[in-house]
DNA sequence: GCCAACGTTGGC
DNA sequence: GCCAACGTTGGC
C-alpha cells in the first residue's frame, strides 16, 4: 500500500464536500499535468491512503484522510466541450488524462498547517515542502505519513 | 531541439 | 493582488 498527497483548493472542492458526495466518494477530475497524471493511471491503486490537503486559501495544510477506492480511468471530463476541464486533444479513443476516485476517511481534529509541516526536520526533504513544487499529486514517503499523523493530537 | 512567451499554481 | 516558480506551446 502506497501513500499520497492531493491538493485541492477549499472554495472549489473542500473536504467537507467531499464527505457530502454520495457513498462520500468524488473522482478526482481536471488534472492537466502529466506527472500527476502517470501517478493515477499507473501507480495508484485501491486502498492506497490519501492526504487531504487544502491548497490556495487562508490556511494551507492536510485536513484529513481519503483512500483510492476505484484505480485510474480515463478522465471523462475533458471529452465535454461545454465543460471547463474540456481538452480539444483529449480523444475518447485514445485519452490523455486520467482519475481515480477516492473516498473520504477520516478528518482531522484540526488542520496540520503548511506552517508547522516546515518547521519540522523530520519532513525538511518532503516533496510537499519542496521548493516551487505545484504538482496536485504526490506520492508521500511512509516516514512521513507516520511522522505528520502523529502531529494531529 | 531550442527557447521565448505565455498561462497556471499557490503561498504570502 | 502580487509574483516566483514552473509547465506547456509554438515559431524557428
Amino acid at each position: 500500500m502506497k501513500y499520497w498527497l492531493m491538493k485541492s483548493e477549499p472554495d472549489v472542492f473542500g473536504i467537507d464536500d467531499l464527505i457530502k458526495m454520495p457513498k462520500q466518494t468524488e473522482h478526482w477530475d481536471g488534472v492537466r499535468n502529466y506527472q500527476a497524471r502517470n501517478m493515477m493511471r499507473d501507480e495508484m491503486k485501491v486502498g492506497d491512503q490519501v492526504f487531504f490537503y487544502h491548497s490556495n486559501c487562508k490556511e494551507p495544510g492536510i485536513v484529513g484522510i481519503a483512500e483510492v477506492v476505484q484505480e485510474g480511468y480515463p478522465d471523462f471530463t475533458a471529452f465535454d466541450p461545454n465543460g471547463k476541464y474540456y481538452d480539444p486533444k483529449s480523444d475518447p479513443d485514445n485519452p490523455r488524462w486520467f482519475m481515480v476516485d477516492i473516498r473520504y476517511v477520516r478528518k482531522f481534529k484540526r488542520t496540520i498547517t503548511l506552517t508547522e509541516l516546515k518547521e519540522k526536520k523530520t519532513l525538511q526533504n518532503m516533496r510537499l515542502l519542496a521548493r516551487g513544487n505545484r504538482l496536485s499529486v504526490m506520492p508521500v514517503e511512509k516516514k512521513h505519513w507516520d511522522f505528520i499523523l502523529k502531529q494531529e493530537k
